[in-house]
DNA sequence: GCCAACGTTGGC
DNA sequence: GCCAACGTTGGC
């Protein structure tokens, strides 16, 4: 069965243009067990919403997941893990956390409970909703 | 730039 | 094993 994730990143460090443009992606440099966990539970073919955080935070894009957790190579010390990706697509529209926030249908999502958790699963029905956000204004 | 929430570290 | 101190993330 496929998998939902939602993977945040800061993009002034590394943005959905920069995945686009490289036309596929190492996710690496996670730090924190929690993340790790749930990026060694990612399957190929799993798909991740792509979530900017900072100024303006939300989700950009779809991308999947094309290599499943192997030993990150950045990491200096620990046993950590990274995956491969590539976008499929950008959203047809932004969706700003903002608006997630206020939908009763979303209240549960670990992006609004746990702020900080940078890799995180997405149950099929916020994954559905979200699919839906994204054709309405 | 501030601060709340959370994770990690280290003293005991 | 508890908990205070500290560092980091990320929304605002």
């Amino acid at each position: 069965m496929k998998q939902y994730w939602l993977i945040k990143t800061e993009p002034s460090t590394y943005g959905w243009d920069d995945l686009v443009k490289k036309g596929s992606g190492m996710w690496d440099g996670v730090r924190n067990y929690q993340a790790r966990n749930n990026l060694r539970q990612m399957k190929q073919g799993d798909l991740a919403l792509f979530y900017h955080s900072g100024k303006n935070p939300g989700i950009t894009g779809l991308t999947e997941i094309t290599r499943e957790a192997y030993p990150d190579p950045t990491a200096v010390e620990g046993e950590w893990s990274a995956v491969d990706l590539k976008p499929v697509r950008p959203l047809k529209r932004f969706i700003p956390l903002e608006e997630i926030k206020q939908k009763r249908e979303l209240k549960n999502m670990v992006l609004v409970k746990n702020t900080r958790l940078s890799v995180q699963p997405v149950t099929a029905g916020e994954y559905d909703f979200l699919l839906k956000m994204e054709l309405t204004t």
